[in-house]
DNA sequence: TCTGGGGTCCTAGGACCC
DNA sequence: TCTGGGGTCCTAGGACCC
């Protein structure tokens, strides 16, 4: 018998995280806000009865706010971070296991303990009581089937939180019960086609006969099959992968409509990639910069730039990424009428990433860039705050930058955002 | 007026080679 | 001038995830 495998995850993470530190938000509707406050990523569950729903930009929600008084935050992603970080070190306790699936989701090896749901059960109650956040356990033979157990648990409060379907007339029972486009790995488009020949629900994407799954979805849906069937084609991984590319890339607080102001926001965001790489002890091989208008403005002129450019010799020192980066948002700008757009997005994609000591060398490979000057600069925005060394390129007025409104203190990572109490 | 950011995997099709 | 099959590699785009 294969290895039970558990996923854990925290019911409406941001909003749990908010509650920790204010005790105020506790049974009062909550929503948190993606970037630039645009739209709501995070509700609390009774911001979910409000009708509010996921992605719903903000302004077509303020009445209900107000007329609810519903708590908004900006996303806060400093103290998600570290929540996460406390959360996952619970879990090591718990089993010797832990694959990282999501800033709120982790794999977990239930293999080998004798009573899974006693043993999910007593992490929830130290995620609780250690970190602050509610948690929930769906245990299954392969990982989409833990999704599901995951899923009938956080809708059905009479299991408590746990749900253990390693048990396959388990299975059998309650599969009928979860809707086919909540399954992981189904999504919006297949959702529709497996509808349109019948299939609603996790029992019936279980029969489909597999060659049938491959021709209407490709081996992707044909791996969903098998796994509901309870065989694992998806692995439990607790190595990091190494990752293929990175990206930065904002909203603008407000619009950018002249190439120094976009310069600007390009500058910050190829400086932000550039410490990533540095972080992660890697270096790029390919930069691309973009730069879009407003796509929901129909009635505005609108434009979308991009350019690619090999990165030679492979880098991550800051000043090579900006020179390329520069290079790029020049090629793409617009060639008559550039001032005619409002830009309210741009970013800086980098690919074909290696570690820095696997990178290629030339012949002559001859020291260049500046790592000292690199390692300086992080050791100096680590001591004293991000951007307090900056390029010049990036400038002063920051106009492009986006709006967090109604950010909460990082109260864990940030001494001078705690309370003054007098 | 106001609509996020950062990833992965898969497939089709073109370029190129022998 | 006409004519083949099979392989690899790369890129763009779609779908999905949280």
């Amino acid at each position: 018998m294969t290895r039970p495998i558990a996923i854990s995850d925290s019911a409406n993470f941001y909003v749990s995280a908010e509650r920790i530190f204010d005790p105020t938000l506790k049974g009062v509707p909550v929503i948190v806000l993606s970037n630039n406050d645009g739209c709501a990523v995070a509700r609390s569950d009774e911001a979910k009865a409000l009708g509010i729903k996921m992605g719903e930009p903000l302004h077509l929600i303020r009445d209900k706010i107000t007329a609810h008084g519903i708590r908004v935050f900006s996303s806060n992603y400093t103290l998600y971070g570290d929540i996460s970080r406390r959360v996952v070190a619970v879990y090591e306790d718990y089993t010797p296991n832990v694959e990282i699936y999501s800033i709120d989701e982790c794999f977990l090896d239930f293999g080998g303990f004798k009573d899974r749901v006693a043993h999910a059960k007593a992490m929830r109650r130290d995620v609780l009581r250690r970190v602050g956040v509610p948690i929930r356990v769906g245990i299954a033979p392969t990982k989409t089937l833990a999704k599901c157990a995951n899923d009938i648990a956080k809708k059905n409060p009479i299991f408590g939180g746990v749900l253990d379907m390693t048990d396959p007339s388990l299975s059998d029972w309650l599969l009928p019960l979860v809707p086919v486009g909540d399954i992981w790995g189904i999504g919006r488009k297949t959702q529709a086609k497996l509808q349109g020949i019948g299939i609603n629900s996790a029992a019936e994407l279980r029969a489909m006969p597999l060659r049938q799954a491959r021709a209407m979805g490709t081996v992707v849906l044909e791996r969903t099959v098998l796994e509901l069937q309870g065989e694992p084609c998806i692995a439990f991984d607790d190595v990091e992968p190494q990752r293929k590319g990175m990206a930065v890339t904002r909203s603008a607080g407000t619009p950018m409509q002249d190439f120094d102001t976009l310069f600007q926001a390009i500058t910050a965001h190829a400086t932000r990639a550039a410490e990533k790489l540095r972080q992660h002890g890697l270096v790029a091989g390919t930069l691309t910069v973009f730069y879009h208008t407003n796509r929901h403005r129909a009635d505005r002129p609108q434009y979308a730039g991009s350019r690619t450019t090999r990165l030679i010799p492979m880098s991550s020192d800051t000043f090579d990424l900006v020179a390329a980066a520069k290079r790029c948002a020049l090629a793409a700008w617009p060639k008559i009428g550039g001032s005619v757009y409002a830009f309210t997005k741009a970013g800086v994609m980098l690919d074909d990433l290696l570690p820095l000591e696997d990178r290629p060398r030339t012949l002559f490979d001859l020291p260049r860039g500046s790592p000292a000057l690199m390692t300086a600069l992080d050791a100096v925005n680590t001591r004293f705050g991000k951007k307090t060394l900056v390029l010049a390129s990036e400038g002063m007025s920051r106009s492009w930058q986006l709006r967090a409104d109604h950010r909460s203190p990082r109260y864990t990572t940030r001494l001078s955002d705690l309370p003054v109490v007098k």
